[in-house]
DNA sequence: TGTACATCAGTGAACGCGCGTTCACTGATGTAC
DNA sequence: TGTACATCAGTGAACGCGCGTTCACTGATGTAC
């Protein structure tokens, strides 16, 4: 799929002095914009971001050595917003069961909001080195995040003793399940989205937590 | 990324009379593995193609329309083998929740040994008439064979009486979260797949058991 | 049994397109003397 | 205060490439008479 390219193209003025960053600020906002109209980095061509920023492509090779480069820089900038939402949401509760499920929802929220930053992110196979530092470098830095609000459940007594890892990467999976299947297959018959998510949490923290319970609210 | 093409290429020697047919096949299979070679459809070109086969590029529109005519019908031979391996799998035991594991670890195991197949399948957009009519069409096949599964459990009286609908939905997520990942990025520091899988489908059947259950094996 | 002919299964060359990137350049702007 | 000049922030034109697809053709093969 490639975007439409308009004819008649508005010309950015040029930067004062000392001020050519400015160019660099507009390309990444209008990269990340394509990505979002587009569905995938790899439609986004040097032209296109060129037109929307009014700019001949030859001047992008001012601020970014290639396209890659370019690219990368706005996921990066993605997995930054990425996390501190998700931080921000856990954050908002003292119960850990219910920051852990606040987590979980942000994460489908943004998922659902940015679902080309998304896609890039978490959709797209990891190849190049640089890619891989990127992603798997603030992902890490994420997941730890995850993997923490796992242990205070535990630590609170409201989860098994299970190994956070492979608890945290399991209620990653789901959460990530639910996000990407519904970016993409927007036309499948989904249930209520709302209702999913909630009972996608709940399966989570119903499925870690201790086998016999009574008080916490689960309906027979 | 595009794909080495062979400088010298073998030709293929021309069909008999009415067996032109042939050709077809032999493009299905070629296209299949130059999509599993490559990890994406987009970057197996018509050259590529007419290549491996040892024949012109223009000697595909003979049995295909276009290009993604040609992609459809291997992605549409993919979801055959991938539902019947499933179905094969959930068959193999008597007991509904055995059986449901068993197919989620049949779906993982599709996804990590066909990942490009699996890709294209579940984790590009479906953006065209054909291509949603093909997914759509087999794997709303496939999903109901799983909501008759997630049924089975709750008749049997080991699921709670939730919504099938949405409990399978949040199983399919579940799974379909934990293939995808994996695929995706394979430098993450996943733990041992084999103890994902299991941990993925235990909290599954976990969550959607009765809150009060002794006989189901969880250790306290 | 021999031959003209329709048909089948392709071929070879070319089309126009958009792509990422390079190269030599230009013109405004600030600075040194 | 005036001017030469270095530098900054770009431009315009072109490069080679691979792509999907089209078009007019060719040559082997089976069939009808």
């Amino acid at each position: 799929m490639t975007v439409a390219r308009t004819a008649t193209v508005k010309r950015r003025s040029r930067s004062r002095r000392g001020e050519g960053e400015t160019l660099r600020a507009d390309l990444l906002a209008a990269t990340e914009r394509l990505m979002i109209e587009t569905g995938s980095a790899e439609a986004v061509s040097i032209r296109a971001i060129a037109d929307a920023v009014g700019v001949t492509p030859p001047s992008i090779y001012l601020h970014f050595p290639d396209k890659d480069s370019l690219i990368l820089a706005v996921c990066e900038r993605h997995f930054e917003t990425f996390d501190s939402l998700i931080e921000e949401a856990g954050r908002s509760t003292d119960d850990p069961v219910e920051s852990l499920r606040r987590r979980g929802q942000a994460y489908v929220r943004f998922g659902l909001e940015s679902p080309e930053p998304y896609r890039i992110l978490f959709m797209t196979r990891t190849e190049s080195t640089r890619q891989y530092d990127v992603v798997v470098g603030a992902g890490a830095r994420a997941f730890q995040h995850l993997v923490d609000a796992v242990q205070r459940c535990i630590d609170a007594g409201a989860f098994r003793r299970v190994d956070p890892m492979v608890a945290a990467t399991g209620v990653w999976a789901a959460v990530h399940g639910v996000t990407s299947l519904l970016i993409s297959m927007p036309g499948f018959p989904w249930p209520d989205i709302e209702a999913l998510v909630d009972h996608v949490c709940e399966i989570q923290t119903h499925g870690l937590s201790e086998p016999v319970h009574e008080d916490q609210g689960a309906t027979p």
